[in-house]
DNA sequence: CGCCTTGGTTAGAGGCTCTAACGGAAGTAT
DNA sequence: ATACTTCCGTTAGAGCCTCTAACCAAGGCG
């Protein structure tokens, strides 16, 4: 907070670059499936092109936009998982702090797990955040009791994953636990996404109790 | 295929439809998120405005490619579900269908279940043909054995299912079947749609051997 | 003080969606 | 066959967008 050592300059920059992806937040959050900068603009009441002084095009924006939800994703998520607690509630924890982030704000949900925005530039630093919020879980699931009696399959998931621990960032964990972390990951996606998307929209039941019950199913599976 | 009974001015006028849609599904194949009609009309060698006689507007083309995208991906699924197989080895192959159908095309996918396109008109007809999908993965869970013996949320979700069972299209099937066909499908999304995405990129394992262990496990649980 | 980096400006090219007004051609009725 | 109507194409243009070019004013620094 003591705004270490950076020039004045450097100071206002970084203000009204975090104001323009304000102003791009509030209007991707209203409709627009991306936000223009033009009208970033004429809110600011700057003309048009000044803002090509703080990003150098709108996929930077896009990309800025979908980091700063990804770390807020990762951070929610960690913070859900409060260490003392026993790793099964945690991953409780952790399921509905994402379905009520995702629900808090689809279009950021969307923005990171939806379509690609354009021809998808993959930002490089976004598998380290990704990898960091895998971690969560992993840890989680490596603390868990519960042995990874899965079906056969699961066994040979384990050995194929053997090789490539890399992704979770921090200390190794067995095979086991990656694959529950991953298929925990993809199970709560999978609801989420499409209550997000409006997929259950017609279908008349509770988007919520579906998304319980698949919770606890896939923590005792 | 007997050209039934319309006008020539009608046959002609689903003529160009056909070829305008296939032109947007080839571009929106190469990269954009979506189709301009005015690059259409340039490609189709006809000056802009002309498309509007044959799409009121943009959204109403997307809609169309979007119900064309539904529907094939369900005659794709029922088309896997062949009657004659035992119910779990339907649903394995609906499973194999839905992977193979998506990342085929993945736009195709991700028009039907990636971000709403622009301020998401949800066209009515969707609904009844994501039905008649839901209804071959209802009936085959119908008809396996195991029983729904899920964990404690399993029976109350399905409690809470009893009364909203129009959404099957077809004859009233137990709460049960509904849920199983219910978390199957949202668990097979779950890893497609993450997979189709590019989420799994940086991993380096193989998705298709997490899909095939997802299935097996959704299959048994 | 002079200089240079920086953040703003306007002009404008080129793209898009979509409307308006119009002309010709194809079908239809007399 | 002729007249009418409907339909399909055209161009013009408004209004949005992204992004580049050229220019200008002010702040920081030697």
């Amino acid at each position: 907070m003591a705004d270490n050592g950076r020039s004045p300059r450097e100071r206002y920059r970084e203000q009204v670059r975090d104001e323009i992806k304000a102003h791009a937040w509030t209007q991707v959050a209203t409709g627009a499936s991306a936000p223009s900068l033009n009208a970033i603009a004429k809110r600011m009441g700057i003309s048009g092109p000044a803002l090509y002084r703080y990003f150098r095009n709108r996929d930077e924006l896009i990309t800025d936009l979908v980091l700063d939800a990804y770390r807020d994703l990762a951070a929610t998520c960690r913070a859900a998982a409060a260490p003392g607690e026993p790793p099964r509630a945690r991953l409780t924890e952790v399921a509905v702090a994402l379905r009520r982030w995702a629900l808090a704000t689809p279009h950021r949900y969307l923005l990171i797990f939806g379509t690609p925005v354009p021809g998808y530039s993959a930002p490089p630093e976004a598998t380290t955040i990704a990898s960091s919020l895998m971690a969560v879980l992993v840890e989680a699931f490596a603390e868990s009791a519960t042995p990874a009696r899965g079906p056969g399959g699961a066994a040979i998931f384990d050995a194929h994953l053997g090789g490539h621990q890399k992704w979770t960032g921090s200390r190794p964990a067995t095979a086991g636990s990656l694959r529950r972390a991953l298929t925990f990951w993809t199970r709560l996606h999978g609801v989420v996404s499409l209550e997000i998307a409006g997929h259950f929209a017609g279908m008349g039941f509770d988007p919520g109790l579906l998304y319980a019950t698949e919770v606890e199913a896939a923590l005792t599976a």
